[in-house]
DNA sequence: ATTACTGCAAAAGATTTGCACTAGG
DNA sequence: CCTAGTGCAAATCTTTTGCAGTAAT
């Protein structure tokens, strides 16, 4: 489950960032968005309310939480642009190479693997992706169709 | 260890891909080098022996070796840029964010998670980014040492 | 009243594309 | 010879930066 609006905009509030209408509203997106949207896909769904959006401010609000550590950048396979997910537990994901469709996966033995590599790295770890990519069941069916 | 010269040369013609000077010199360092080169450094690598390369020339061979699965792209964090990894055994990545080194990470709970997501994802799954990110050994010592 | 934040435009960096020329088979 | 491959320049896409105006506290 993603972390929740109250969350989000709590640690703003905490560390002394301005609550500006905009900043409100990219956490309420990402509360509430469970396709991990990029940081476009944010300012395709708040234009149409907030004409006055610009993408940089977009970035910006992003980078802060990021900051904070309250939502993760995940880049995706190849060219893709970098997603935002507001589940901060450790997951995999799985992204489509066809649709893009970016979602998680849960397993013990990711934290199996993250407990081995603090143990034994010598890295101070700071975070992680774990991307699987592929095609998804709709994307593999359309393949099939097709072929 | 890297995939040698031998199997990604062999790979390329093979597959009926012709033998230029250029893809084979691309081949060799490949396989020699251990810090899994982006783009640009194989370029750098390559331009004094072969003034007349050009970048476009690397990244349609990098291209070309990545869809005969003999090396595997694989994304830094935040905006570092693609790396190739001649090494398609399983393994996790460690790249520290503050010299932007790059080493495997060889783990059996790897090849568990592997496992686990073919068997319950759905996905016809393609590959995978496993990447850690931090500050190296040599990298917290000195963050130590300034503070 | 301050000063952080926003939004625009321009820049930067990585990768892709179009196309004429070259060379591998 | 013939087409795949190369190399250049320009285009594209994501993200960053500089800066003047605006608004949160």
């Amino acid at each position: 489950m993603n972390t929740d609006y109250q969350v989000l905009s709590q640690s703003l509030k905490h560390a002394k960032y301005r609550m500006t209408p905009q900043r409100i509203a990219i956490c309420k997106i990402l509360a509430e968005s469970p396709d991990h949207p990029s940081a476009q896909m944010v300012y395709d769904m708040l234009k149409p309310k907030y004409p006055s959006l610009s993408l940089t401010t977009v970035y910006n609000t992003l980078e802060t939480l990021v900051g904070l550590g309250v939502i993760s950048p995940r880049h995706g396979s190849g060219d893709a642009p970098t997603r935002y997910d507001a589940n901060t537990t450790p997951h995999a994901h799985l992204q489509c190479i066809r649709c893009n469709k970016l979602r998680d996966f849960d397993s013990q033995h990711v934290t199996d693997l993250n407990k081995d590599v603090s143990a034994r790295a010598g890295y101070h770890i700071i975070g992680s992706y774990l991307l699987y990519y592929g095609l998804c069941e709709s994307c593999q069916e359309k393949e099939n169709n097709k072929e």
